[in-house]
DNA sequence: CAATGATCCTGTCCGC
DNA sequence: TGCGGACAGGATCATT
């Protein structure tokens, strides 16, 4: 459930817990979970963090040995800073280990979350095909007419799909469609240019708010130091029973996903 | 190409 | 008290 805010988020923490740190190496304790790129140079570690970022919902951590680690949280992942880790936690399914005896655990009880390490030259071969940033310029209210104008699945889908936008997950796509007054099962097609304009315009605004309280909590999401975000305070229909006015609210599947709405507020 | 559904996985919750 | 089953969902793959 880390989506955008909550990437985001453990990414200024963990640029906050690598300054000056050299990193040493990566272990898994679980198959699967990390992957190595073929074309890995030997001498990767010990390396420097030369740069951070975030795409999507993708962190890419950039080494000064011409290598990446890419982080995926999926459902469960955690990074947890530990000074001096001792045994693999249950949950534990890869470590990132610093100079000084100190690691980042990966924490992912669902074990859907992976850790790849590649060459940096082979960074767009790791990366699947992804939309725009929501929160830069390209993602405006034209882009997302043109994207969903000859699409006939629910709107709900087509927002999660990362190669339209890049970051969103179920949480902010049910809240941003309440605040935006549109039904999560309208189809792509039927979404007019004023209702691009409010999609768009909403999307950025609960992203801002979401980023400002360090994230949506619920469940295992959790910062880099354990804190929680605490923008699971202010959702107005993800597992709620009723909307903000008092309606009562409907959950449908859409995709797969549970898709809280407003049968009165969202058209 | 587009849409849909199954799959992966385990902690948690619910009903009986 | 215990157990079986439903549920949570991001990305990928298979099918239509």
């Amino acid at each position: 459930m880390p989506e955008l805010p909550e990437v985001q988020t453990v990414l200024n923490g963990l640029i906050e817990v690598l300054q000056d740190k050299t990193l040493c190496g990566v272990e898994s304790y679980y198959p699967g979970t990390l992957i190595i790129d073929p074309e890995l140079e030997d001498d990767v570690f010990p390396a420097k963090l030369v740069q951070a970022e975030r795409r999507g919902k993708y962190i890419i951590l950039h080494l000064d040995s011409a290598s990446i680690i890419i982080v995926h949280l999926r459902m469960t992942g955690k990074l947890v800073y530990e000074p001096k880790p001792d045994e693999p936690h249950r949950h534990e399914r890869a470590r990132i280990l610093l100079s000084a005896q100190d690691a980042l655990r990966f924490i992912d009880p669902r074990t859907f979350g992976k850790i790849t390490l590649l060459r940096s030259s082979n960074l767009s071969r790791y990366l699947p095909e992804l939309g725009p940033e929501p929160l830069s310029d390209a993602f405006d209210a034209a882009y997302l007419y043109r994207s969903l104008r000859h699409r006939k699945a629910p709107i709900k889908n087509l927002l999660l799909d990362q190669r339209i936008v890049a970051g969103l997950g179920n949480i902010y796509v049910c809240e941003l469609l309440f605040r935006s007054g549109i039904k999560p099962d309208r189809p792509g097609a039927k979404i007019t240019r004023k209702d691009s304009r409010l999609i768009a315009r909403h999307t950025k605004e609960i992203l801002r708010e979401a980023l400002a309280l360090g994230g949506t909590s619920i469940s295992d999401y959790r910062q880099i130091d354990d804190k929680r975000g605490e923008f699971q305070n202010f959702l107005r229909v993800y597992q709620k029973h009723k909307c903000p006015l008092g309606h009562t609210l409907h959950n449908i599947k859409l995709g797969g996903r549970s898709s809280f709405f407003c049968p009165i507020c969202q058209k």
